[in-house]
DNA sequence: AAACCCT
DNA sequence: AGGGTTTATCAGCGG
DNA sequence: CCGCTG
């Protein structure tokens, strides 16, 4: 005797190739019965709009064959041998073992179903392009709250942006899908990673004397306690950072969201954007982070000044 | 590893 | 018998 | 989850 509902099988056509769909019935929210299929649903319903924040990004693969509460893994290096001909991948040297990775890249729907099917609840894709990898599009501030109320981080964010805005920079904010939010700083690859992560440490440094009570900028986690973390080491060759319009493998089946800063306020919920509600607010405001490419923030300047440290 | 097939 | 190929509602492991 | 190994 089968268990019928975790064995429905299928394939879709996407762009050409033939995907295979495998246990679309199989329970990855037990909370929310929200199934595999759903999931794969999900990420076709929002493929246009997301897939132009992923093109020729090398992905790192965090597989949850057995839905959130199951047992995850880390993939990067994928077995070119034995996938369908039809993935792209991109081989990168790994200084550390001397040998080559080979990344996925995710530039086509047909991808993206793949890579959900394989239990990839999250699309983790790299700061930047194979066209240039050296050089990030921009520069991220990871804002996490721990043991701290979420209005905290809102503050921070706010103070943030504040700060960036005396420069003349923009950024760009979205929820993290988990319990903090993301803020973006394009740059345009105009700098190598260890500049980004130079000035988001400027930035995130300018933050915690502001507001020193409620941040932290410190790795060491004893210090982070009750605190909303202001996390700027994600700015490095090789790290990845959950993609705009990402589902998360937490309950409630959140996404990570783009939003407006006017939508950054005390009634902001990160609860509030999931699979099941994402199509519908893109159907009303489309892609609010389609611009992000285009803006060239220049921290010349501001580099320049820091340089005496 | 075992079963199966062909000189 | 000796070699090659296929199968297993496989099990175990690694990514 | 999926494909390789025994």
């Amino acid at each position: 005797m089968q268990q019928e509902t975790q064995t429905r099988n299928g394939a879709v056509k996407l762009n050409g190739h033939q995907v295979q769909l495998t246990n679309q019935s199989k329970i990855y929210w037990p909370e929310e019965k929200i199934t595999k299929g759903e999931l794969v649903d999900y990420y076709l319903s929002v493929a246009d709009i997301m897939l132009p924040h992923l093109k020729n990004r090398p992905m790192s693969l965090h597989r949850f064959p057995n839905g959130i509460k199951g047992v995850s893994f880390y993939q990067k290096d994928l077995d070119v041998k034995n996938i369908p001909d039809w993935l792209k991948t991109v081989a990168i040297h790994a200084s550390s073992t001397g040998k080559d990775v080979d990344y996925l890249l995710c530039n086509n729907e047909a991808t993206l179903a793949y890579m959900a099917n394989l239990g990839c609840i999250e699309v983790n894709p790299w700061l930047s392009r194979t066209t240039n990898l050296d050089n990030p599009d921009y520069i991220v501030l990871d804002l996490d709250p721990e043991d701290i109320s979420f209005k905290h981080v809102i503050d921070t964010a706010l103070c943030i942006r504040d700060i960036l805005e005396e420069m003349d920079i923009g950024s760009y904010v979205k929820t993290s899908g988990s319990t903090g939010l993301h803020i973006y700083i394009p740059v345009a690859c105009k700098y190598e990673y260890e500049v980004c992560r130079f000035f988001a440490q400027h930035v995130a440094t300018e933050a915690h004397e502001r507001m020193p009570d409620v941040t932290s900028i410190t790795r060491a986690k004893a210090q982070r306690k009750h605190k909303v973390y202001i996390d700027y080491l994600q700015n490095s060759f090789g790290q990845t950072v959950a993609a705009p319009y990402s589902a998360r493998p937490k309950p409630g089946a959140t996404v990570s969201a783009p939003l407006l800063w006017k939508e950054v306020t005390g009634k902001l919920k990160i609860s509030d954007y999931h699979i099941g509600n994402m199509h519908k607010r893109l159907d009303k405001v489309g892609d609010l982070w389609k611009e992000i490419h285009k803006q060239r923030n220049d921290l010349k300047a501001i580099i320049k000044n820091m340089d005496q440290n």
